[in-house]
DNA sequence: CCATTTAATTCAACCACTGAACAAATAGCG
DNA sequence: CGCTATTTGTTCAGTGGTTGAATTAAATGG
């Protein structure tokens, strides 16, 4: 059995780089029609579709005909319409073909969704528990049940698993280890190997590996750009326990030369300030993570459940306990440094709050906000959008199981050809 | 004279995010051989391309045919070959097919050049002047004179100027409004109006405005893609009288939503320091910028001119002048802090100390890797380089010509249509 | 001098898109 | 009710560009 591990999920773009042969012909157009499809607010005709890609109608419906045969695509009910002319046949992403598996570990927590071609989130299961004291091929042995039951679910509904993603919260190299997941405890564990004895998630399926492993703040900052406020680029920064930035640039996560973009949580903020544990000081960590802001909070001993205390904070801050206001405005000021960076680095327009930071957005965002005013060049020319994120806690998950998805849809004949 | 006016350099991606009809598909494999031919080491046979590309022999010599045809590519003398079989036809880009005109604008100096497609520097001339007490209009119409005297330069050596792109240490807006440059105090200059006097920068040549306005960093950090040590994800510093940074991102320039990327000047190293005339307090140019260092040197009053600068420092600290190794130390220390943060988030694996730095860089570079080495959290599994650009001052004027050049190279079709 | 080897070209076949004509299905109007 | 206008979707000959195999070209080596 040949098993080939190819960790992160990669958005293949629709052009090859290599050579163009006629076949790449029809393989562009399908993921160019399928593309619109997608992101088309309501469903399109044949003849809308021609007249949006610059293609002749024929060629849409022989396009259109492949992908329905595929299962990809399914023609709505003819939809009420105004004026004269035949009736259109609307066309919509298929909800019985190809579904995503997402698969989240984390500190206190597992999850597994099934997402369909749609973006339709078709089945979650959450299972807490505290997995620092359990040991990871144990974690992943838990992981694997729940698998299975997502499996279960999507079969029920007439979907066909194509793949699945894995979010782990940590450094993911390009053969599938976790060099470091410092909040679980985890260090260069070898998720594949570990998952090797588990079948259903060891396949290959026409040259993509069916499970993909990557890092849980990336697969939140891509849920944010499938089911979020949409395209464009933006920072989404995921407050968990440690502290992870998601990059989007030009509808695409960024993922750096080794797949380590974005860890955002050891930039420093002051630094000659107190030393952190990844060995410098003064990191945004120290201001702005979880533990820290509780311990500013006066929390600190309170043991509250990782997932649990952004709530609290929300709540004793929202009944105007001035201690926690404190430090969830000295937390936004830190955050604010830090995005400050990055805005003058990148030049991004939107900031996103994600995970642990989505309840509290509306105490971070004005320090924050007070920071980039002056701290951004470009401020003035034009605002930046400080926002909390569209998904809860269950980010991670749906976006892993978005990007199987996103990963048919960008490169549809992949898919097809595997009938 | 329609002059449709198009700010900032970007590179076609060769595969339109439209239609793709069949003449794309040879447009398509035109940029695929030729980018192909560009990056070989040595003259590429056909035969050879084509066990590259994986298209057939019968079509890259098609798809040769055309590229000779139009200029863009001339075969080479046979070169002495080992072992049995017909000798191979190496094929070399055109020394007398289209250059790029590349113009730059800074504190001190005007200059232009030309390169040819294969990237050679075919005509180089640099005018020395302070252009801060020279208003815009006539600082843009020196430039003009410059320009013209390159392509006369240019006609002389059969060489066809194809474009043209100028470099601003600025800001400059999409439609080439420069916002502000402020170390040559400019605020909202409309370059294109300025120089629409002069009809050879403001032609149109099939669709591609003649014309480009660029920053002058990010245009320095594509003359190091380009000429440098080649491809991957850096990030290139310049150091001149401001700080600026270009980033490339798997091998293209990355310029943000606006193309206002790369600000690091005034990214805070420490919040509370001292304030910077950009309303932050702090920032890095108050650390390492060419002021702020001469300032910590000694030489506040010495008033060197701008591009002299560096390498009187360089002589200095070369002389072992105490005050100056410690001053340049203290900024390598800042520049150290920021990079670090830059590498957290953006996981690059290569920083290129470019403009005034490059002369400095054997004493930046030991406290830029100590400061990398304490606060990037994955310097233990993959190290970071430091290391001074190969284009020296010219770097900005030479990567505005080659970025011309390059978007030839990216999407020959639109060259070959202008015959 | 001829077999071997590699390079490049030629040519019929084929694939996918185009453009125009045609069939289908509706609304509006007398 | 029937006719026209209108829009959707399909059919089909035509075309551009690639493929694959055969052919020609130009060298080496025994």
């Amino acid at each position: 059995m040949a098993v080939m591990w190819q960790c992160q999920e990669v958005i293949p773009t629709a052009a090859p780089a290599g050579a163009v042969r006629q076949g790449s012909l029809r393989e562009l157009n399908l993921a160019l029609v399928l593309g619109r499809i997608a992101a088309a607010p309501r469903p399109p005709s044949r003849a809308a579709l021609a007249a949006e890609t610059g293609l002749t109608r024929a060629t849409v419906s022989a396009v259109v005909e492949d992908l329905v045969a595929g299962r990809l695509v399914t023609e709505a009910e003819p939809q009420p319409r105004s004026g004269a002319g035949r009736p259109a046949r609307g066309l919509v992403l298929a909800g019985d073909g190809p579904a995503g598996l997402g698969l989240e570990v984390n500190v206190d927590y597992l999850a597994a969704c099934v997402v369909d071609l749609a973006g339709e989130v078709r089945h979650h299961c959450v299972h807490r528990a505290d997995l620092r004291p359990v040991s990871p091929a144990d974690a992943l042995g838990r992981l694997v049940r729940l698998a299975a039951e997502a499996r279960a679910a999507a079969d029920a509904q007439g979907l066909i698993l194509a793949g699945a993603a894995l979010g782990v919260p940590g450094l993911v190299d390009d053969v599938g280890l976790v060099r470091l997941a410092p909040n679980l405890g985890w260090r260069d564990v070898p998720v594949p190997e570990l998952l090797a004895e588990h079948p259903p998630l060891t396949e290959v399926i026409d040259g993509v590996p069916a499970l993909v492993v990557d890092n849980e703040a990336n697969l939140a900052a891509l849920s944010e750009l499938h089911a979020g406020a949409g395209p464009g680029s933006f920072l989404h920064i995921s407050g968990e326990v440690g502290i992870g930035a998601g990059i989007v640039l030009d509808n695409a996560l960024y993922r750096g030369a080794r797949g380590w973009s974005g860890e955002i949580g050891h930039i420093p903020v002051r630094p000659d300030g107190p030393p952190c544990r990844c060995g410098g000081r003064g990191c945004l960590e120290r201001y702005a993570g979880q533990e820290s802001i509780l311990a500013a909070a006066g929390l600190a001993g309170a043991d509250l459940p990782a997932d649990t205390a952004p709530n609290r904070l929300a709540e004793l801050a929202g009944a105007g306990d001035a201690t926690v206001l404190h430090a969830l405005h000295e937390a936004g000021v830190a955050l604010g440094v830090t995005v400050s960076s990055v805005i003058n680095l990148l030049d991004l327009d939107t900031v996103v709050l994600g995970g642990g930071y989505a309840p509290l957005a509306p105490w971070l965002r004005p320090p924050m906000l007070a920071e980039i005013e002056r701290r951004v060049l470009t401020a003035a020319w034009s605002p930046v959008t400080v926002r909390p994120a569209v998904l809860g806690a269950t980010a991670a998950a749906v976006g892993a199981a978005g990007s199987v998805v996103r990963r048919i849809i960008a490169r549809p004949v992949a898919w097809l050809a595997r009938l």
